[in-house]
DNA sequence: AGGTTTAGATAAATCGGTTTACTAAATCGG
DNA sequence: CCGATTTAGTAAACCGATTTATCTAAACCT
């Protein structure tokens, strides 16, 4: 295979490892022309590629970050993992991309790993399920930024959405629209993002004096949600419009509303919240709830990178605003 | 922060940093069950965390693979890494992910880097400009997987699909349903599936008797996109059909004919090759060609796996089909 | 008893760089 | 011309594990 290493440069260069290295991390302060020139043409030579390992063995820094989405196939959290790319490549930082599928365990699992490859940073959408992790990491000082779900008693930079105040906004416009009987559908409550919308939707049903009812409201996980919705929709009063609380949601009730042959539009409002690749290409009047994407990823890599250059500011949570399109 | 190192365990358990690799290794074969208790308990007393980067450096083995993608937004190339993850996943390796954002640049600065960081091997959807660096990998037996897009003169393992036969099928179809009037649409030819995909129209138009019109063959980047397709649509013969050669296109026209108010189905028959999230929900009559990607990000995976384990097979191009929905 | 196994553990070399402390030669001021 | 300083380069320790060759003590065998 390959076996080239500093040493070898050295020796063909006639000169010291110590000063190979010195050329390479760019320390010409006490170098001569011809040193320099010789170790050149030697590294040319022999085709030698510097062994990052070792160096990050020795500087106990790996220039790596990494990243742990929910779910990678989820459109918001590739656009965010982009934009978190991009930052990094601009500050010659390394992303390592990692699916945690939302299983706590995985997710575990992969913060063990990383912080083993003794990556300098984490950012994390977190389950919300490895509390004495977390804290571990926090207490150690070790830099962390939680994206899209914010986590109870724990002090650590976050990114997220104004999910409640949005949720709300949303389905105000809806209420002004006439509408009274608005159905609510989401995933088991289990991350923050969930319980903020849910409570966004309650809050602008109160607001508006319409009682809350919890018929309409349908919490299940995507396999059991076909049947819910068949409840939802027997119903003597059938729901008029209906908040899908993310995109997964989204393409369940697609597929059942397809499949009833129910129309949107004149038999029912849809409003999702999420960003969706293809929204603006539906023809059905569908109100989606975007979130600025990029700008949380840029925001959250921007974080990780102030905290791994020990620039100590305390954790703040940053909200940021979605909106209506 | 942390600085918990072997020798610490080794100290507090009062025996050699050998005997704790061995443990940590699980070489029970001659260790006492005292000994194996005393240094579980200092590790659990310490927190002590392997450190995988030096352990890396000995044995020349990172247990991580690259995989350099040409652009994570599209869903195609998700669906696979989600694939290649899983089975990396299952065989203790793990992934890298870096967008190369089609640009040759990017992707010869990602392989570089890659390697300087020792993964144990690479998966490449190649921008297919790189030839060099590409030869050298093969040559000095590094493992590599090409993935949806094939490079000419190069005997690397690589998976793909059959561009051309669906491609000619699609539009076969599509000439049965009675149109003549055909358009392809497509990015700047610079790579396999296009080219492909390109000859499969030529060839289905060819076999019945179409003459090809070259006026109705677009090429462009996305941003001339719309120009051109003004042009389309402004000849005298209209197309009644239009093949998009993949998503970005698909969007690009998408937003057009929405513009232009022109109605799918009845006006102009879509066919689209690639696989798009929530292609099932739209209520128009798209046809899409999908390719089984799960299919092949598991076979890349497999075949890259083989090849870091030395199971020395010659390079092979394996072709997968794709299929009209 | 004396020699051979064998179980259990270890010292030391190694991986490929970085970094520190040190030396030798060249330059300089007076 | 001498001592001080600057310039150029090096030897050796180090990072935190793995691995090999070695060692010891007890068990085993005639």
């Amino acid at each position: 295979m390959e076996k080239v290493t500093m040493a070898d440069v050295a020796k063909v260069a006639g000169v010291s490892k110590s000063t190979v290295s010195q050329y390479l991390n760019k320390r010409y302060e006490y170098m001569g022309e011809k040193t320099k020139l010789k170790i050149e043409e030697a590294i040319e030579e022999l085709g030698y590629q510097p062994n990052f390992i070792a160096r990050s063995l020795k500087q106990k820094r790996t220039s790596m970050v990494g990243i742990i989405v929910a779910n990678i196939t989820h459109f918001f959290s590739t656009e965010i993992s982009r934009a978190i790319e991009d930052f990094c490549h601009t500050h010659d930082l390394h992303a390592i991309f990692c699916n945690a599928d939302d299983d706590p365990e995985k997710e575990k699992n992969y913060i063990e790993m990383l912080r083993a490859k003794q990556v300098d940073g984490l950012i994390i959408f977190p389950t919300g399920q490895n509390n004495d992790l977390y804290k571990k990491m926090m207490s150690q000082g070790y830099p962390v930024v939680f994206v899209d779900r914010k986590v109870e008693n724990l002090d650590v930079f976050s990114v997220i959405t104004d999910n409640a105040y949005a949720t709300s906004m949303a389905v105000q416009h809806v209420i002004e629209k006439g509408h009274r009987n608005i159905a609510f559908v989401v995933q088991p409550l289990k991350v923050s993002p969930r319980i903020d919308r849910l409570a966004g939707y309650k809050k602008a049903l109160t607001d508006a004096g319409i009682e809350i009812n919890s018929d309409y409201i349908i919490e299940a996980s995507i396999p059991d949600m076909k049947n819910k919705l068949e409840q939802l929709f027997s119903l003597e009063v059938k729901p008029t419009a209906l908040f899908a609380a993310n995109d997964r949601v989204f393409m369940a009730v697609g597929e059942f509303l397809k499949e009833k042959g129910i129309k949107l539009g004149k038999e029912l409002e849809l409003i999702v919240f999420d960003n969706i690749p293809f929204s603006h290409l539906l023809d059905s009047p569908i109100s989606f709830i975007e979130q600025p994407a990029a700008e949380m990823g840029k925001k959250a890599a921007e974080l990780l990178f102030q905290q791994i250059n020990k620039e100590d500011t305390p954790p703040e949570v940053f909200v940021f605003p979605s909106r209506i399109v």
